[in-house]
RNA sequence: GCCCUCAUGGCUCAAUGGAUAGAGCACCGGUCUUCUAAACCGAUGGUUGCAGGUUCGAGUCCUGCUGGGGGCGCCA
């Protein structure tokens, strides 16, 4: 936000190291620490230690850089906007001037609204695969990580300056497919699904493998199955295209309760023929070796790469000739860049891929395209429950989102009644539901990717401390204040009174977001922005407790209403970039 | 056997290679006649798994070890 400045700071900086012939690399600023002021700082430390190397000297470190500190502060001429300059332990520090800069950053916050934090464009198209479910199967909260990650991360690119496609990746068709219309037609046919669809559907799946283990007769029959899907049996085709709709169905359900929504479908049906011609091509450029009937089409990585043990083996095709789950991806990486001319593709797929996608991306690097490079398997930790558990339909162990929500949806609405019963009934639901489900996504995406969330019901159930419920509800103390200044947020004004150091500390973190944007974009990394939206929430609550707003002399009274008015925006958008939603009121 | 990943207070997690390792939960003690107490304040609790190395500086990077999790030719 303060790009300008920085730079004259800078010019200054490389000037005198110039004139004394010191070596200075770049010149990373990073926040000053217990100071309670708000400034930029630059440490000398590196610049020290190349010099002397490059000298062969042996000196103290800590202490010439100290020197250099304190040499360059004295003779730094500070642009409009600085207070003061000074050397602390090999660190230059420098003040900004709180008046001018915290104007700025309100002003912005308030002109900007919605798109305060808003990155330029980076003129770069970006498709983001995510979620990818299958048909005919259950969804439970080990799906929801990926949704909500996905998601999250689509936000943050979006709003970091890249054109952001959202993709689903369905997998339409397989042997769960076959397995679960076995069933269907062997137990329940002519039923249709009611109240929650995906649940039937699952419910329907977990019966038609419990059978297929225990009926002797079954895997004849189901690949007698797979066998008239293959040959496109009318009867069969036309069950899968019904059944398949339904479960479609229940995702668009699922989807619009989390308030999700993609750019793009992908099915695993369209892409089964066009990836057995790469497999074709796959075999004629002496890429993949075909030893059938004995083994099935594979690629052999490591042969090819030289490397020992690294890459493996990538089966594109099996033996029998029928496609394989790489046969499909191949075929999808290459359709979504000829037909949106991506310039990076990003598949959000749980850790235990990582080996496969790097198959994937080698076999499509020695096919020889060059786009290979940016393409990249954005990894997350699986969802555990407590004790490592890894959830489990067959043991009955998953815990099912719709119930997860009744549940907290239930307790938050059970908190509104305490605190707000004068609220109509349909306000509650809204303000229970935005809390429940703020709570569970915040839950998730407050964790780094790497590591395992585990899956608690006490601890998803908990609204207290570190958890979306405190962000919003400093949101909504903010819109609490604004909604009863008499006369509104007054517009773009000087400050003109000393500001106190809670309220410079709530600035800062205001004038972040920007920057934590564009750090969560490269990383991939949501959890910068839940860090940060907790941060601003307990800085207001600091504010909101020593810095009386409508109680104040009127010029004060100006400012923090601004003040008030940019939290609350600057708490909305990353909780909206988190996908959560702050209520008018709680 | 090979590869990936994780290890930070009792528990769950933070921490651009940088200044004094921060929160939340739990536990103990306080705060509502003042903008919503889903809040706030205070106390307790750490040789960042172990051993080396790189560096002016390591929770962070490298190597090895220990322990947990995951993956490794026809599942997705």
């Amino acid at each position: 936000m303060f790009e300008l400045e920085q730079q004259q700071l800078e010019t200054q900086i490389k000037a005198y190291c110039v004139a004394r012939d010191l070596p200075l690399k770049d010149i990373s600023w990073s926040w000053i620490p217990f100071s309670g002021n708000w400034g930029i700082s630059v440490s000398f430390f590196q610049l020290t230690a190349d010099d002397a190397r490059a000298k062969g000297l042996k000196i103290n470190v800590a202490a010439r850089a100290q020197e250099i500190a304190q040499s360059i502060a004295e003779a730094m001429i500070l642009p409009d906007g600085f207070d003061r300059i000074e050397a602390v332990r090999g660190y230059l520090n420098i003040y900004f001037s709180t008046r001018a800069f915290s104007k700025r950053v309100i002003d912005a916050v308030l002109t900007e609204r919605d798109r305060f934090g808003q990155g330029e464009s980076k003129h770069q198209k970006v498709m983001v695969e995510f979620s990818q479910p299958n048909t005919h199967k259950a969804f439970h909260v080990g799906h929801l990580r990926n949704v909500i990650l996905g998601n999250s991360v689509c936000n943050i690119l979006e709003k970091a300056g890249n054109e952001v496609i959202r993709a689903n990746y369905l997998g339409d068709i397989g042997l769960h497919v076959i397995k679960w219309m076995w069933c269907y037609l062997k137990y329940h046919r002519g039923e249709e699904p009611s109240g929650d669809i995906t649940r039937w559907m699952g419910d329907l799946y977990a019966e038609a493998t419990r059978r297929h283990e225990d009926e002797t007769e079954a895997e004849a029959e189901i690949r007698d199955l797979f066998g008239r899907w293959d040959h496109r049996d009318p009867e069969i085709t036309a069950l899968w295209e019904r059944t398949r709709q339904w479960s479609l169905d229940g995702f668009a359900d699922i989807y619009s309760t989390l308030g999700v929504k993609f750019d793009h479908l992908y099915f695993e049906s369209e892409v089964e023929d066009s990836g057995k011609e790469i497999v074709d091509e796959l075999v004629s450029k002496g890429i993949a070796v075909d030893e059938r009937p004995v083994n099935a089409v594979a690629v052999k990585l490591d042969d090819l790469c030289g490397t020992n043990e690294k890459y493996r083996v990538l089966v594109v095709l099996r033996s029998d000739g029928t496609s394989l789950y790489a046969t499909k991806d191949l075929s999808l990486a290459i359709k979504k860049f000829e037909q949106f001319h991506l310039d990076r593709s990003i598949y959000v797929i749980d850790v235990r891929q990582s080996l496969y996608m790097q198959q994937i991306f080698k076999t499509l690097e020695l096919m020889g395209y060059p786009w290979t490079k940016n393409c990249y398997h954005l990894a997350y930790e699986i969802v555990n429950l407590p004790g490592n558990v890894t959830m489990s339909s067959r043991d009955g162990t998953v815990v099912f989102l719709q119930d997860l929500l009744n549940e907290a949806t239930a307790r938050a609405l059970a908190i509104v009644e305490e605190k707000n019963p004068d609220l109509d009934s349909g306000t509650k639901q809204s303000i229970a539901h935005k809390v429940a489900l703020g709570a569970l996504k915040y839950s998730m995406l407050s964790r780094d990717n790497t590591k395992i969330v585990t899956f608690d019901w006490e601890a998803a159930l908990d609204f207290n401390g570190q958890a979306a419920p405190y962000i919003q509800y400093a949101g909504v103390r903010a819109n609490s204040i604004l909604r009863k200044a008499e006369n509104g947020i007054p517009t773009a004004l000087a400050v003109n009174y000393d500001l106190t150091p809670v309220e410079i500390e709530l600035v800062e973190m205001i004038s972040r977001v920007p920057k934590e944007i564009q750090r969560a974009a490269t990383e991939c990394k949501p959890l910068y922005i839940s860090n940060l939206a907790y941060d601003l929430a307990k800085a207001f609550n600091d504010f909101y407790r020593q810095c009386p707003v409508l109680q104040a002399d009127p010029q004060v009274r100006d400012f923090r209403l601004r003040i008030s008015a940019a939290s609350r925006q600057a708490i909305v958008n990353c909780l909206s970039l988190l996908g959560i939603e702050t209520p008018e009121v709680m």
